[in-house]
RNA sequence: GUCUCGAUAGCUCAGCUGGAUAGAGCGGCCCCCUCCUAAGGGGCAGGCCGGGGGUUCGACUCCCUCUCGGGACACCA
């Protein structure tokens, strides 16, 4: 099943700009004559209309199918059906001409002053033109990364990232007050694990020889530098002699023993040898470095977040506690061996899930009941989970265990991200995280650059796996798809910033009093495509497919180069080039929209 | 085995929630700068939309089934 956001809302875009009256009057005339048919005898009900723009230019601007869906209750051939229609509606000075086209469309020709009003309107709100508040400010919460604090960012979290950071601007432009949330796994055992080895690289810094466990960050350069940090800060205090490390610990599994009770061990030597304090601050000298380093990582990729959530503040504020007996006096907890399970396969999950260990300790997964109820609690309308797909088999229970609470777990969506390949020379690259030989986002944005990253990785659907080539995301070249649509809006910029040189003004009024002069087939069809652009937007947004407006980016760029090598700008007629450089401005504007909606710089040079 | 995502041009992918003749980019071939940026434009070639059933006015799109891939199925995080 493809996880999309449940649409509950009125697509009906802004009130505060008009920017599509066009198919909302086509609506309202159809309406109109669909109550005729009805008051006549001739259907009964109306279906819901279907009025979609042409691909074809000779099936006319708008199209509906209406007549087909129809023709069956009408007992009549479709094409009759719409012959009828048309004869019950209203003219209207907006439509030029209306015809029946192919099985029984009806094809809608828009009169050209009707079209052109698209233009001022984009002049007239600039960076405001596409923006609305079509889902009504509703409160809403993205969670996503949420990468285990042990390493930096690699390639695999880029896509997550971009997708997250995208989906957050798309949907502030439609009207959601948006939240973007990291959860910080500050507290299992990956994290005691990452700190013990710091230690021990530190022990080995200062010269102690010491083994370096199987099943620790071991390859990993950062602890060497985190290591040597903890060393000039604070000396030799952690110092502790080989033997004292050592003595009595669980051969490690090259040894014959087995590494997690060798490294489980290891870790329990560190904290009795340390004491709380000692192993906390090198705990905390760890966690902060690298929460630090992926902080700066995303910045720096535009990607920023609202909160910063601590795992470990659930338990210091007792949540995990107080969501399992929240579950418990609802009845869906029992005891078994020793441990407290949640019987989620009531609420339709696998199997029952674990969240009390019989050692005491809580799963994750109980962290992560605690912590869904509080992003309930803290009042958002609607909360939305990035994940890797690897993760999909969690979805159940997740949102079992917020049925559970008497939560309404449709208020949660759980976006699955596919994972993405990277390529090189035409060789997939390896990404695993602890064979240590991963490509960090760092080293991505340095070797392709910030654009081409954001937009690589959005070009896609996000549940589509996807193959990232590096070479073409680095080429500077006209292979690679982001320069194509930066370069349209830099060659209108180029194309403005000559008019001072050639001694030309652009009469923006003059323009608008001349729109009808833009009649060439480059210039309707232009037209025609900015003002779709208000509906990919909100189609981007509400579906969650920010690769809707990658796609509408690159086709009005191929719009615009085409006109501009097919027809000068500044021309010695003034009123069309005022007309046409009113034309340009607005393609300008929403190029530069569209491209800061990504996350995508739009360069007035190139 | 169960669940899940995918399969569309040589390659990478769209396909507007069921519409008209299936579209881009790259690659291949051929054209276009005395002209506002050629990081551009125009054209040609290239397809049983994985196979088979079904649903209906109409299917790349929805349902079933099979084949082949990616991934997931812990008291780990």
């Amino acid at each position: 099943m493809t996880v999309k956001l449940t649409l509950t809302y009125n697509r009906t875009p802004p009130k505060k700009h008009e920017n599509r009256p066009l198919k909302e009057s086509i609506e309202s005339l159809l309406g109109q004559a669909l109550e005729q048919l009805i008051s006549n005898g001739l259907i009964e009900t109306r279906p819901t209309l279907q009025i979609t723009r042409t691909k074809d230019a000779t099936h006319g601007d708008f199209t509906c199918n209406v007549a087909m869906m129809l023709a069956k209750q009408a007992g009549k051939p479709p094409r009759d059906v719409a012959q009828a229609i048309i004869d019950a509606l209203e003219p209207d000075d907006a439509i030029d001409k209306i015809e029946i086209a192919g099985p029984g469309f009806i094809n809608f020709f828009l009169a050209q002053a009707s079209t052109l009003t698209i233009i001022n309107d984009i002049l007239r709100d600039g960076e405001d033109f596409g923006r609305s508040n079509a889902a009504h400010s509703e409160k809403v919460q993205i969670e996503f990364v949420s990468a285990n604090p042990t390493g930096p960012l690699h390639v695999g979290h880029g896509r997550g990232a971009a997708y997250g950071a995208t989906l957050a601007s798309l949907m502030r432009a439609v009207g959601f007050e948006v939240d973007c949330e990291y959860y910080v796994n500050d507290a299992g055992r990956q994290m005691n694990i990452l700190a013990t080895s710091i230690w021990l690289r530190y022990l080995q810094e200062s010269s102690i020889e010491i083994p370096f466990p199987s099943n620790g960050y071991k390859s990993e350069a950062y602890i060497y530098d985190i290591a040597r940090t903890i060393q000039a800060e604070h000396g030799d205090i952690f110092v502790h002699d080989a033997d004292a490390v050592m003595r009595d610990i669980p051969a490690d599994e090259p040894d014959g023993g087995d590494k997690e009770t060798h490294i489980d061990a290891l870790i329990g030597r560190a904290r009795s040898l340390l004491g709380e304090t000692g192993y906390h601050s090198i705990f905390k000298a760890g966690l902060e470095t690298i929460l630090d380093d992926i902080r700066e990582d995303l910045e720096e990729f535009g990607v920023h977040y609202e909160n910063w959530y601590s795992e470990q503040s659930l338990t210091d504020r007792n949540l995990i506690q107080d969501a399992v007996d929240q579950l418990q006096e609802a009845g869906h907890i029992y005891e078994d061996k020793g441990a407290l399970w949640f019987r989620s396969t009531t609420f339709g999950d696998e199997k029952d899930r674990v969240v009390i260990r019989d050692n005491g300790q809580g799963t994750y997964f109980a962290s992560d009941i605690a912590y869904h109820l509080d992003k309930f609690d803290r009042g958002y309308q609607r909360v939305i989970n990035i994940w890797g797909a690897d993760h999909h088999g969690y979805v159940p229970r997740v949102k079992a265990a917020l049925t559970a609470m008497g939560r309404d777990e449709s208020k949660l969506d759980i976006l699955l991200v596919q994972f993405a390949n990277l390529y090189r020379n035409g060789e997939r690259l390896q990404m695993s995280t602890r064979s240590g030989s991963f490509v960090t986002l760092r080293e991505l944005r340095e070797e392709v650059g910030r654009d081409a990253a954001r937009f690589f990785y959005v070009m896609r659907k996000c549940e589509q796996h996807m193959d990232f080539d590096l070479d073409l995301a680095k080429s500077q070249s006209n292979d690679n798809p982001v320069y194509y649509i930066q370069y349209a809006h830099a060659r209108i910029c180029s194309v403005l910033s000559q008019l001072s040189e050639k001694q030309v003004t652009h009469d923006v009024v003059n323009g608008q009093q001349h729109l009808d002069l833009l009649t060439e087939k480059h210039e309707t069809e232009l037209i025609s495509k900015l003002d779709a652009y208000a509906d990919i937007v909100n189609k981007a947004a509400f579906n969650a497919e920010p690769h809707l407006l990658v796609h509408y980016l690159r086709e009005l760029a191929n719009l615009l180069h085409s006109y501009y090598n097919a027809h000068q700008f500044i021309i010695d007629d003034s009123n069309l080039r005022d007309a046409r450089l009113n034309l340009i401005s607005a393609t300008r504007q929403i190029l530069c929209n569209g491209l800061t909606l990504l996350g995508v710089s739009a360069p007035a040079k190139m």
